[in-house]
This record gives C-alpha cells, structure tokens and sequence, in this order.
DNA sequence: CAAAACATTTGATTTATGTCAAAAAATCAT
DNA sequence: ATGATTTTTTGACATAAATCAAATGTTTTG
C-alpha cells in the first residue's frame, strides 16, 4: 500500500495539470500549496485551494476519466504524495470500508460546497473576505491578492480597498 | 424493500420538515414540487428544488443526525415515497453496491454545486436567472418569483424587472 | 362573492462594486 | 544588485442592482 503512493515535487508556479489532459494522479499534500483554477475570458479564476495534509485533484477528471476545464498549479515549491487512479480503485476494489469512508467524507464536503454558495448569493465583498478568511485560516495569508479576488468572485481592485480600510 | 418505502401526501405550502427537528426520512418525489430553504433576517431564502424522480431531505440532518438549519415544504400538493434513514443505513450494511453507487452519485452532484458556485460568483442578474432556468428546464415556470429571486441571490424587483423586458 | 392576504410590478433614488488607467511596491531573473 | 516583470494600490468615473415606497394583480378563504 505504502509502495503505491510516490513523492513528487513541484517548484513555485509549476502547472501540476494542464486541462487538456485527463487527471490520472491525486496528491496529498506534505508541504506547501497546490492551486485548482479554469480560465473564464483569458483570465485565471482560482477554484480551490489545498494544502498540508489534504487531497486535491480535478475531481470530475480524475474520477470519471473525462476531460474538464480545470487547471491545477503550485502556488508555492510543493511536497506532495502522489496516488494513480488505477490503485485508488485496486483499494476501493478490495477494502468496502474504504466506500463507506469515502461516502462519508463526500458529505462534509458537500457541507462546505453549500456554505459556499450560501456565501457567495448574499454576502458583500467584505463579507466574503471574510468568509474566505475562516475557510483558509491558517493559509490565507499565503495566497496573491488577484487569486483570492477571482477565488470569491471579486475584482482585485475593491480587495484591495478592503484590505486597505481599517 | 418495496416495504420500507411509504407513500405520503402533501398539501401546498405545508411545512415538510422543521428546521427544530432532527430529519429521520428522504423523499422521493411522484408528483408535485418540494424545496429546500432556510431563514435569514427572518425571510426564506430557497436552497433547490425537488420535483418528480428525484430525492430532497436536509443532508446534513439526514445523513449525521444532527439538527440543520433548512426546512422543506411544499409547492404544489405532493406525493412521495418516504424512505426512513433507518432502512437506509440497512440497505448500505447489506447490499455493498450501494456505498458505490451513492459515492458515484455524489460526484455528480458535486459537479452541480461547483457549477452553482461559479455561476453565482460571474454571472449578472440576467444569466444567473438563465442559469436557473436550464438547471430547472422543466419546472421553472412553476416556481412563484420571490422564491427564485432568493434562490439565485437577487431581489424580487430585479427579477421582476428581467422578465419584463423582452 | 367579497374581503383579506399574498405576490408581482413599477418608479425614484442610493450604493456597492466594476471598469479603466496609471502609479507604487514587491518579486524575480540575469 | 539592478533592471524587468508581476502584483498591488490608488483615483476618477460608470453602472448594475439594492432599497424604499406604493400601485397593481392574483390567490385564498370565510
């Protein structure tokens, strides 16, 4: 089992997937921060972020070997185990557990997925700031400016001006 | 099995599940339209929408046992199967091909919510009502305004107003 | 059927946030 | 280090959508 997760490295700004490519790997991160982002008119709009001790990928890719329109890029130089679909379902094939384990952790994403959207329908720039700032407690102080703004849907401008106040 | 699925009726504007209590069942819905919503300042703000072939109940309650801050109510007058989490919870322990076809389920679920974020967080007023329409292609008309105005996140005038022109 | 309750529309005004443009600050690469 | 990118800040202005208020329209109910 052990064997079957291999570490990679990726340095500051390194595309870890390109979304013309179907995601074969999902990392677990060890030390710094992995990024998902698609492009909307040109320009980058941040998805998520992830960090120490989580798991990141391009979920519909990486599950139902489709195609989707998510990039996935280092924000900072990375440490990260590596897992390949094709042992993720030798587990799922061989440990039940692993399903029921896997269904219940769906659900407090699925938590997560819909304060978002809570967040985002009602809340005002400052108030989402601020939103973004609990989900990502201890990494928000390590993410750019532009890719927070476009991460909750604001221009770089008014964050600036939120930040500037007080 | 076909035991364990009751039917139940529900008249318009009838109150499905209180937020105060502990959801025990799912509905799986024959006829009529149920939805989801929670209070803020006092006024309802819709979460979905459930109609004919698909299951509403409060996640969270349901699936954790824990109290949650959405209610269900009726629409139309509705009939559904009830199906108790108890049987549920008997259906995963007994029949393993359920963990896996929920946890595949789920990722398509997943899919729309991400898809809810991004169109909340782009869109204009005016796409996040087309947005709505598709999601509910073919329901929409049935859904009285004020309640899709809370559920894309704008107010009842501007709604108004976008279906007025054109 | 009328009255009440509720839902939608319309109008006038305000406000938060976006847009465009340029300066300042920080970071990166040679 | 130093010049070159890149990122963040600041300013002036435009605009979509919110707010407040009232009128109209539509359902429900006794």
């Amino acid at each position: 089992m052990e064997a079957r997760l291999h570490v990679v490295h990726f340095k500051k700004g390194e595309l870890v997937l390109d979304a013309d490519q179907i995601s074969t790997k999902s990392y677990f991160i060890r030390k710094g921060i992995l990024r998902t982002y698609f492009l909307k008119d040109g320009k980058e709009v941040s998805e998520y972020f992830c960090s120490k001790d989580e798991w990141i990928n391009s979920p519909r890719s990486f599950m139902q070997r489709k195609k989707d329109i998510y990039y996935i890029d280092a924000i900072e130089a990375t440490e990260a185990f590596a897992l390949h679909v094709n042992d993720l379902v030798y587990l799922f094939d061989h440990f039940p557990e692993m399903e029921r384990y896997s269904r219940l952790s769906m659900g407090t994403i699925f938590g997560h997925l819909m304060e978002r959207i809570t967040s985002m329908r009602f809340a005002s720039a400052k108030e989402k700031y601020a939103h973004f700032r609990e989900t990502y407690h201890d990494i928000y102080h390590r993410i750019p400016l532009g890719m927070i703004a476009s991460y909750i849907g604001i221009t770089q401008e008014t964050l600036s001006r939120i930040r500037a106040e007080k």
